[in-house]
Order: C-alpha cells, then structure tokens, then sequence
RNA sequence: GGGCAGGUAGCUCAGCCGGUACGAGCGUCCGCCUGAAAAGCGGAAGGUCGGCGGUUCGAUCCCGCCCCUGCCCA
C-alpha cells in the first residue's frame, strides 16, 4: 500500500526526515487510481534490489505480505492476466454463483478445482482466466522453501499478543488523529478516485465508509483495529511456517538483528 | 410506587402453541494462500438458556417471587 503516492497517514510511510538520508525505493510510486499486483510489484522490486546491489549496498526489504515476500525472493511466475477475460469472469460470479463456477473449473481443470474450495469465488476466477488465456492448466502451488533469491535472510518479529494489539490500537487512533479521514477523503476525489486495491487499504477502507456515512467514526476506528489485528494474525500464520524465518526475541533490538543476520 | 418490553455463546440477536440449543452473524483461536494479498477462503473452541422455588414423566419456552436493563405512567 505503500506503493501509493499520497496514502501516507494510513501506511504510516516513512516522512523524509525518518528517511534521514537512506534512499528507500518503491514508496509513491504508483497512482492510487491503479490496481497494485503482486506480479507487477516482482518485477519492480527486483530491480530495485539488484540495482542496490549494482552499487555494493544491502538492500532491506521490509513488509509483511507474504505472497509479496515469496514473489520477491522465490522462484515464483505469474501467469498472464486479461481484464476484459477477468471482468466476464467475474460478471459471471455474481450471476452464477462460485459453486457453478467451480463447476465449471472442475471441467476443465480438474486438479486446480480439487485445490480450491468452491466458495472460494476469488481463486475459481483467477484459475478460469489462466486456464483460458494460456490454455494450460492452472497448476500453481507454491514452490517449497529453497535458496532464497540473493541468499537473502528473513527476520521475523514476534512479539507477545497483549503488546501487538496495544500497539495496533494505538497505530489506529493515530491514524485518525492525524487526519486519515480528510486524506482519503482528497484521494477519492482526486483524478480517478481509487482503485479497487487502494480503497481495500486498511483504515482507507474504514475512512471512506464513515464519509459515505454508513459508518460512524466509533466504528469506523473499531473496525480498523479488528482487521489490522486480523492481518497481524494472518501474517504470523503465512510467516511461521517458512522455516528460513529468525524469529528475533521480543523486544528486538538492531543488535539483535544484525547478529540473527549474521 | 405502578405498567409494558426484555434478560439465550465475548457482542448483536434467532429459537414452531413444553420433549436433547440445527442456532446465525460478528469477534476469538487455528489453518489455507501464484496477478485485489492491508485482500480472499476454510475449520475449531465458546452457552448452569438472569437467580431461586413450583407445576409436569420432562421446562429456555407454563406459574410465583427476586435481581438487572430499557421505555411509559404517576
């Protein structure tokens, strides 16, 4: 999310003072009418990583998706996308329904149907589009846990539940405080408005039901700390079961870190 | 002081005219995850049905008293 140019409060990007001088590459670089992808968001930051690298610097990923991480240092290829193929698709999911969709997949693509739960409408979709523009079954699993890219080395943050969600609760009402409200609100009328990524940003989300009014503000901040804590608990479950991950001990220290680093 | 409505999972509520709570959504916990991933999907654990008596073979659903909540009257 940090992509977009202009959601700061919300991301809690780095000011250019906190930068204090440390070049930090792909931030404001997407306009928030786009869609963000993993696919695409590959390719730029490998380049960025490997031009670092170009210079004889390290380069510090941080972040916590953990499709995006394994895209960056895993041996990960996307399959093509087709929006005209994806907006059928997903006219059809709202007609028909994921079930007969998945039936369909079943058809077709046997093993991909059998990998994917039929109310998951989402992944059927993805699954029928590279089926139909590639012609080939949609097979992707993730591949197991190798040699990361660049031998890089991932540390893990783990710090206890009561602490994370005082800090979580904290973040939120920071955000606020800050202004998300009247930021998401200059965004959504700003040229195209929001993509359908960028309006799915936690707390954008949240900002942009309390302006519509189907939110009050209590709820809107509410909401925002249950999903942030809801991600919290989903990266831990993405992230715990990559055995290359350091878990550094609570509190972490940059010692820690670099010591962990070896 | 009187009247009415209501007290069922952590929360908001469903529960045919008494016969084992099919409870539901949300939250919580756990897991899945290849172009929306700060998204999407799944599984599990949670209930002395406000309390005490009574009627009944049997009561969350019937009766009495009490406690609590909201509204109304005085």
């Amino acid at each position: 999310m940090q992509l977009y140019r202009g959601m700061d409060i919300g991301t809690a990007k780095a000011t250019v003072e906190e930068r204090r001088g440390v070049p930090h590459h792909l931030l404001d670089v997407l306009d928030p009418a786009e869609e963000a992808s993993v696919a695409e968001f590959q390719q730029l930051a490998r380049t960025a990583v490997d031009d670092v690298r170009s210079r004889g610097r390290a380069a510090i990923v941080v972040g916590g998706s953990g499709l995006y991480v394994r895209a960056l240092l895993d041996d990960l290829t996307f399959p093509g996308t087709d929006p005209a193929v994806r907006q059928r698709l997903e006219a059809e999911l709202a007609q028909l329904g994921a079930a007969a969709l998945h039936a369909r997949l079943a058809q077709v693509d046997p093993a991909a149907a059998a990998a994917l739960l039929p109310t998951n409408g989402r992944r059927i979709v993805r699954a029928l589009e590279v089926v139909e523009i590639t012609g080939e079954p949609f097979t992707a699993t993730l591949p197991p846990y190798g040699e990361p890219r660049w031998g890089a080395v991932q540390l893990g943050l783990d710090p206890p539940t009561d602490d994370l969600d005082a800090r979580i609760a904290a973040r939120v009402d920071r955000m606020w405080d800050d202004g998300i409200v009247v930021e998401a609100a200059a965004l959504a009328v700003a040229g195209g408005g929001l993509s359908r990524t960028a309006a799915r940003a936690l707390g954008y989300a949240q900002a942009l039901a309390q302006i519509a009014g189907t939110m009050s503000e209590e709820e809107a901040r509410a909401e925002t700390a249950t999903a942030t804590r809801r991600l919290a608990r989903r990266q831990m479950s993405w992230f715990r079961r990559d055995p290359r991950v350091r878990w550094l001990a609570h509190p972490a220290t940059v010692e820690a870190a670099l010591v962990a680093a070896g």
